[in-house]
DNA sequence: TATGAATGAGTCTTCATTCAT
DNA sequence: TATGAATGAAGACTCATTCAT
């Protein structure tokens, strides 16, 4: 009996040997340019494949599906965010109003680097969103959150911190993504991040002295 | 930088007689349950005629191309979302703390109502958001919050009372797209409203002691 | 939310017009020009249209798949085979041994003529055979046999009766098609069909007595 | 008329070495339960080579094309069917009605057995179908049937009995690959291999007195 | 003004076979 | 001899838009 199997959206091989990886960096960087170049709507695979000068059908080697690609794009990024988020969220030797206010910044402003792409890759979302594995992708990000929190918000129930946390990540990210969307100036994304941490900052106190 | 074509996305005729009305009312009708249920992706315009009762051919006698009904879909929505801001936020016999928070409230529910569409609207924005008419249809939400914030933040700088106005209409609209995103029971959407009107509340008393 | 319609196999339309007719018409000479010249391996939808000067979009729009092309060519020659049957069986001024030795004769060698495009068609037969409206096409063939049987057959218990209706028919068909993948010549299609008569009378005497 | 490249179909090099032949062992092997499990359809060189734990490259080595498989496969079949032929139509102790009793019984049961493989098998047929040797495969089993008829209808004109083989052979080989096609219980198998039986004693007896 | 048939470029994906290592 | 990465032609199907009637 023939049985289909569900199409996965993760990567088809690990890649282990040299030549592997360097094809799978190349796909991907060029899936970037595409992205950036034409946008979302032009991103095709065989677009992406000729610009990382490889068959279509290496492309498909490496990657199962269209989805794969930009989903692979989007958690890359992802697991820098987290990256981002756990060093800046971590840092001891500061207080957790400066580490969050230090975290707006710098989240803003990678967001806005490279606008195009990450707005491309937004628009693409449809595409890769409902694949199963989307959904860990954030939980890390969670967690790194929740042990801000519990810092941050000392002696605050449970349920109220979790609501706090989780209404600053969906802010600041939304908020991010949404600027994304048009040019704006440095100095515009500074303004951005400082009302930003201001509100964040005046938030938590208020939460903290419930 | 994206390539893009920018055809003319508003209407091709202003209906004046009732069957143009009616029939425009019905392609758009037709629009938001096709969008609802068959998803961004499947959003065509056979089957908006079809759904509308209509040929394709009335369809594009009134509008030009398929950008054009989801920009109007989308410039409908704006205009009785303003409307629901001006009628709150102009509630003089309130306080504009109150004001604020009715005004969370009142969107982020109507954003999770009809979900569906407005996920869908959101992932087609590609498709019409490069429209040179989007620009202004912002415009008179940013009067309305505008005056609201000059009762609010009295005495405070315009520089940074448009930051802060800015700033609360980004993180309301963008959370409440983020929201819409997966299904939220009622409750849910009312923690999240009343995390949010506290946090714009904090932010507005601080912002107003500076 | 969206929904998938499991795709159909039966025509989209119901040609009401007479060009929608002639195109259906060309269509589906074209399939039996291609399944003859070409083979099952290279009937594609690309090479149907072109020989039938349509353009893809156009065949689309008429059948909803590949397969459909091919159910519709088969149930097309099962209609025609059933009104053999039909008329030959029903013919009651014949004894039911002489209606079956016209049977064969007539259905061997209509299997044999045409017989490139019904081998090709029995090779494609995968890509149709699993449709659910294949099952209903041979009802009304049974239904005929069965009709014959009795006369054929009276006072044979019902059982009996139906599995030698039933491996006539499948001898008859099998055996034909078997005929159809090697060049025969007419001569040959003779003897085949009288060995096969009196195989069958002689089975319908032994029954019968038993 | 079909144009049909015919490359040559026979395995590439004798293995005369234990390897070689574990290989191509395990290679067909791998090709039957790919025919099984997936069909005809999704009978691909990568994924026999995969499921045998071969490189492409080796399968490449011992095969000289994706036909040459199915062709080994379909004459290893063949192969067998004709030893099974040989000892029960062989059996000198039974009457030549007896012995083709039991041919039926055992062939049908046989047919069915592996039912899956056989139709994708048979599906697959255009594949290997066309090649030369492909002629070849049936003679030896002619032979057999050649040799019982002799037995079966002594005195009987050659060309008469030759028809009268052909047809039996055919009848039960098709009518055997018909039964493939569905699903059906052995009682159902019996019932049709006692019809079958019958009809081919009563008429090998309506031969024999003509 | 309305219709809806026709178009055909464009998209994703598969797979037999080769050949450098 | 074995490997398996690479190729790229081929195929099924969709859909925005036009235009003859």
């Amino acid at each position: 009996m023939p049985k289909r199997a569900t199409p996965r959206i993760s990567s088809r091989k690990q890649p282990r040997q040299a030549r592997s990886e360097g094809l799978v960096t190349a796909i991907l960087q060029a899936a970037i340019r595409v992205l950036a170049e034409e946008g979302a709507q032009r991103f095709t695979t065989a677009r992406v494949a000729e610009k990382a000068g490889v068959s279509v059908g290496s492309l498909y080697q490496y990657f199962p599906n269209k989805a794969s690609i930009l989903y692979r794009l989007q958690s890359d990024e992802w697991r820098e965010t987290t990256e981002q988020w756990r060093t800046i969220l971590g840092d001891q030797a500061r207080s957790p109003a400066d580490r969050l206010r230090n975290l707006v910044h710098a989240f803003l402003h990678s967001e806005v680097e490279e606008a195009e792409v990450r707005l491309a890759l937004a628009d693409a979302a449809p595409l890769y969103r409902d694949a199963a594995e989307a959904q860990e992708i954030h939980a890390e990000g969670d967690r790194i959150i929740e042990a801000f929190m519990v810092e941050a918000l000392p002696g605050v129930q449970e349920t109220a911190r979790q609501v706090a946390g989780d209404l600053i990540v969906m802010t600041m990210t939304a908020v991010g993504k949404e600027l994304t969307a048009t040019p704006r100036a440095n100095s515009e994304i500074d303004a951005y991040a400082n009302a930003m941490s201001d509100m964040f900052i005046a938030y938590l106190e208020k939460v903290q002295s419930v």
